[in-house]
DNA sequence: ATGAAAGCGCTAACAC
DNA sequence: GTGTTAGCGCTTTCAT
C-alpha cells in the first residue's frame, strides 16, 4: 500500500506539504503542488479513510436512514437516495445505508464510533421515537419530513400544505367551484404522517379563501376501495368538477374509474394529483410532482452547512410546482357560461 | 468521547485486554469480561471506527453498487439492498452505498482508500466495464448477475436457465404441448443483459427435451407493443395453450389483454411469469420469483467467506422456486381428451 | 490469563 | 512557503 510519507519522498517534500496539496488548508507554492500531484498520480495514493478519520475527527461518510420496509412508494425512496449520494459525492462526501430497523441504537451507534460525521433520515413520522436520540446526538442531522415537534431538529420536505393550495388555486382559476380531495387511507390520517395532513390543510383553506365548495374523503388504495369513494362521491355532489388526488396507487385507476361512470376526463371533470413525478407524469396528470431530487440535494445542503457549524432553520419547505398536463380544463358550467356569451 | 483507556481504567483492566474482550480473539477470565462489559455499557463506549481500521486493516465496511439510473424494476432493486444491508448488519458490517455512475474509479477509489473491506455489484452487464478492476483490485467482490466471463470473479444469481426451463415443465405436466415465450424488447437482448438470453435458452432446451412447440417473442413494454405481439401470436398459433412471460411491467396489461382477446385465464389458456415476487404474487399469477433477498443475504455470505480467505465458486447460480398460483391449468386439449375417456 | 508498548497512516499544531 | 513532530484511538505482537 503506498502512504503518504512515499508521496512525500517521490516528490521531495514532507508528508505535511503532501497533506496540505491535498487539503488546500495552506498556501504551496504552483511548482511544489505540481510535483506532488505528479507524484500522487504516478503512485496511485489513495489516503487512508481510518487513519483520516482518525487524525482529522472527520470520517467523511453522512449516514442515511431508510424506511426499507415502509408502504412508501419505492421509487421515490430510491430517487432520495440516488440524490443524497449523488450530492454528498459532490461534498466529497461518502453515504452509510442503514435501515429504519436498527432504531435508535442504530443511530447511536453509528455516531458512537464516528463511522459518520452527520445523519439524514429519510420519511420521519411525526412522533417519530428516534426524535429524542437525533435531539441530543452530537452529530448533525437532517431530517426528510417533518415531526410534530421540529424545535431542536432540521427538517426539509416539499410544502405539502402549498402544494393542497395550489391544486385548489389552479382549479379555482379554471372556474371549478366544487371540487373534492381524495387522500390517503385513514389509516394514514392517524398513524403521524404528517403530509396527508398537511396536504388537507392546504386544501381546506384554498377553499375557504376561493369561497368555493369543498370535501375532503380518505380513500383506500385498493381498486373497489376507490370506486366506491367514487361513485359515493359523484352522487352526493353532482355539480363537482374537480377532484384532487393524493394518494399515488390509485391515480391510474381514478381516471380509469371515471370514465367507467361516463365522465370524460377533463371535459367533464378535471383531475389534479400529489404524487411521484413519475407516476404524475405517466399519466399525463396535472399536478404537483414529489421533488425526490430536490429535497435529497437540499438536505445534504443543509448537512453540509451544520458540518461547517453554520446555523439553518429548522424547516425548510420547498416550493410545490404545479405541471398542468391533460386532465385538467376549464369547468364545464363556466364553459357553458362563456357559449352563452357568444 | 470515551475511549478504549476510559474504559480500561473503570475496569482496572489493560487496554488491550479491553480489546480482547472484544475481539473474542484470546481468552479472557470470566470475571474479567464481565468487568470490563459492565463498564462498557456504563461508561456507553463505541469504539472509534477509524482508529479501528487504521490498526487492524479491516473497516468492517462493504461497499454496495446500485444501478440507479436502469430500467430495472425498482422494488427489487430496494430489496437487494435492504436484504445485503440486514445480512451485512448480522456480520456486524456496515454497507457503503455507491452509484453505478462512480463507475470504475469509483471502485479503485473505495478499495485504495479502505474505506471498504468488499464490494458487491448489482446489475452486471455481460460486457461490464468494470470488470477489469474488480478483477485485478486486492478487494474481494461479488457480482450480482453474470458478466460473459466468471474467471477470476465471484457472481451470484438466479439460475435464469433453470427458471425458463421449470416454467416449460410446469406447463408441459399440465399436458401443454403449444406454448410461447413473451421476452423483453429486443433492446433489452442485444445490451447484454445475460438473464434474458438465460431464460430464453433454458425455455429452448425444455421445449426440445419434451419435444413441445415452442417460440420465443421478445415484446416491448408498453400496453399497444404487448397487445399487437398477442394478437400476433394468437393468430400464428391457434394450438397454443401457455405463455410464459419474463417482462415485468407487461404482467398485467398481458392478463387484461387475453381476457379483452376472449380468453379465459387458466381455462383456455395458461400463464406463468418470471419475475419480482411483488409483481408475481400481487396479480396472483403462476411463477418463479426473483429471490431478492436471498441473491442478496448469499452475496454477502460470499464475500464474508472471501474476507475470511475461504475459496468461494466462481458461479453461484440459486434455485428457482415455481408457485402455483390461479394462472395455470391443465391444458384444455388434455382436458378434452380426459372427457373424451370418461 | 493479562500487560506493555510499538505502530497503523494521517493531520495539525508548532517551528522556522 | 515548508519541515518537524506529537498525537488521533485502536490492535497486536512480544513479554510474562
Amino acid at each position: 500500500m503506498v502512504k503518504i510519507a512515499d508521496v512525500a519522498r517521490h516528490a521531495r517534500v514532507s508528508a505535511s506539504t503532501v497533506s496540505y496539496v491535498l487539503s488546500g488548508k495552506r498556501p504551496i507554492s504552483a511548482e511544489v503542488k505540481q510535483r506532488v500531484q505528479n507524484s500522487i498520480t504516478a503512485l496511485g495514493y489513495h489516503p487512508h479513510a481510518g487513519a483520516r478519520s482518525l487524525a482529522s475527527r472527520r470520517s467523511n461518510v453522512i449516514a442515511l436512514v431508510v424506511p426499507l420496509r415502509s408502504g412508501m412508494h419505492v421509487p421515490v425512496l430510491m430517487q432520495f437516495a440516488a440524490s443524497v449520494v449523488t450530492s454528498a459525492r459532490a461534498h466529497d462526501h461518502d453515504v452509510l445505508l442503514l435501515t429504519q430497523d436498527e432504531g435508535e441504537s442504530g443511530l447511536r451507534r453509528v455516531a458512537g464510533s464516528s463511522l459518520a460525521d452527520a445523519i439524514i433520515v429519510m420519511d420521519v413520522e411525526l412522533d417519530d421515537p428516534r426524535l429524542p436520540a437525533l435531539r441530543e446526538l452530537h452529530v448533525p442531522s437532517v431530517l426528510i419530513g417533518f415531526p410534530a415537534d421540529t424545535s431542536g431538529l432540521t427538517c426539509v420536505d416539499l410544502d405539502f400544505v402549498a402544494a393542497g393550495a395550489a391544486c385548489v388555486d389552479h382549479l379555482h382559476e379554471l372556474g371549478h367551484r366544487c371540487v373534492a380531495l381524495l387522500g390517503s387511507p385513514h389509516a394514514v390520517y392517524r398513524r403521524g404522517t404528517g403530509y396527508a395532513t398537511r396536504v388537507a390543510r392546504g386544501f381546506r383553506d384554498a377553499i375557504a379563501r376561493h369561497d368555493m365548495t369543498g370535501s375532503t374523503h380518505p380513500c383506500g388504495i385498493t381498486r373497489e376501495a376507490m370506486a366506491a369513494t367514487v361513485r359515493d362521491l359523484l352522487h352526493e355532489h353532482p355539480d363537482l368538477t374537480g377532484i384532487i388526488v393524493h394518494n399515488e396507487p390509485i391515480i391510474g385507476p381514478l381516471l380509469e374509474e371515471l370514465r367507467d361512470c361516463g365522465r370524460r376526463v377533463p371535459d367533464d371533470m378535471s383531475v389534479v394529483a400529489i404524487g411521484p413525478d413519475d407516476l404524475v407524469s405517466r399519466f399525463g396528470v396535472s399536478g404537483v410532482a414529489l421533488p425526490a431530487d430536490a429535497v435529497g440535494s437540499t438536505a445534504v445542503e443543509l448537512v453540509m452547512a451544520k458540518l461547517d457549524g453554520e446555523a439553518v432553520p429548522a424547516a425548510t419547505m420547498l416550493h410545490p410546482i404545479l405541471t398542468v398536463r391533460e386532465t385538467t380544463a376549464a369547468a364545464p358550467l363556466s364553459r357553458r357560461r362563456l357559449k352563452e356569451k357568444a
